[in-house]
DNA sequence: GCAAAGCAAGAGCACTGCTCTCTATTTGAG
DNA sequence: CTCAAATAGAGAGCAGTGCTCTTGCTTTGC
């Protein structure tokens, strides 16, 4: 079961691949991403390519399930560093950690988070059970939190509580609609605030206020109702 | 000072690209927006488009400038017709706006709030103050309710103010920093919110949610001290 | 040892943005 | 009214893209 020498080189062009993808990716943009500039960078003929990937969205694909999982690790790194019954300090490492991953990876950010690429549509199957880790992050710290929904909060619809369970039988299930909705928002906000900061609307005015990214995460706390980490 | 017949007919021409180049980008994104094929389908060969649009980016450039201020419109209409004395309720009409904006526009609000296009950059010259048209809305209500920023808050640094100051050197100048972070945190959540929706992360479990979008406008409401509009 | 599988090369198709030259038409000034 | 200048369009062409097909060469496994 030894791996042959043909094994072997063939991982390590495919490892190659996507090295340069991603730099590729940095540099040019999703657009930019050309099979031909990758072959060519690794003296490959053109067609030669398509031993190893069999389309340019195939290649995409690929790239979103990596940048999913690396995004997935580095969050789950941080906010696995906190103790476990400080809720604040773990909204607030995650939030740190997502703003810092996407500030170090930006092009993947906007593979992830950004507009679709045109013409391009990802295969769910192969992308959504890494996409959610982080947002599972976030949901099982307000399950571990056991929240009481505020009394004048208006329920919301069982439906996306069953999509929830569905998506992961797990902690989220038993979270009450209402802190599940409050969840989603500050997630949702999250990633407003750091593509706003990312992609540049508002030139500095955003970046300048995201520096102040700890305020923003002390407000979407405190809009969850988790303790300040203080 | 008359116009010549060419003249109408250069016009005509005109607007004819930019009619259909907002229907390829509904059909084909961004990226798949082609000169040729506008070209083609006006009957031209394919070096005459060059004739109106010095090159694709600047086609692009005119696409943005357009979709910003459509969508500058139609959230201003929506908010003008509320009271101005209701912030709440203005805020809603905002909310609501955006989102229904970008629900009917979904590649204009990819080209605005998305990912940018791979190797072009917006000359902001020529965006910023188009683009700038909504935020400034949320302010000038911000400043319209003349919020009282808590004790609590700490204090945001003074360069974003001055930011503020030099991009409309009306209302907004007067706004607490407290306040105005808290606006910038809202506005942010809410295009976190439509991109999450419209750019199909989670898939159904986002669309479900924003569909009680009013639910999480009065949750940020609240986060900004605005009253209920109920 | 030899057939089978795998890798790479090369040519080629259809498409893109963009530039150049050339022609027919319209314009505006004398 | 005339005639040069400005303009719209046509056509060819360059360099780039994704992708397919056929053709050799090499390594693998029986």
């Amino acid at each position: 079961m030894a791996p042959t020498p043909r094994q072997l080189a063939h991982e390590q062009t495919m490892a190659d691949i996507l090295r340069i993808a991603h730099r590729q990716l940095g540099t040019e943009g999703s657009a930019g991403l050309s099979l031909r500039a990758i072959a060519r960078e690794l003296g490959l003929v053109s067609s030669a390519i398509y031993r190893y990937v069999p389309s340019r969205d195939e290649l995409l694909t690929l790239l979103i399930a990596e940048s999913y999982n690396s995004f997935g690790d580095a969050v789950q790194a941080a906010e696995s560093r906190c103790k476990r019954d400080d809720f604040g300090r773990r909204w607030l490492a995650l939030g740190r950690a997502v703003r810092r991953w996407a500030v170090a990876n930006p092009a993947e950010w906007a593979l992830l988070y950004g507009s679709p690429v045109p013409g391009y549509h990802a295969p769910p199957e192969r992308t959504t059970e890494a996409g959610s880790r982080v947002p599972l992050l976030l949901l099982t710290l307000l399950a571990d939190a056991d929240l009481k929904p505020s009394a004048d909060d208006p329920p919301m619809t069982a439906a996306l509580h069953r999509e929830l369970e569905r998506l992961r039988p797990g902690l989220p299930g038993e979270l009450p609609p209402e802190v599940l909705g409050r969840g989603l928002l500050a997630f949702s906000s999250l990633c407003g605030l750091v593509s706003l900061e990312l992609f540049g609307q508002f030139t500095n005015t955003v970046t300048q206020f995201a520096g102040h990214l700890d305020h923003q995460l002390a407000r979407l706390g405190e809009l969850m109702g988790l303790p300040e980490p203080y």
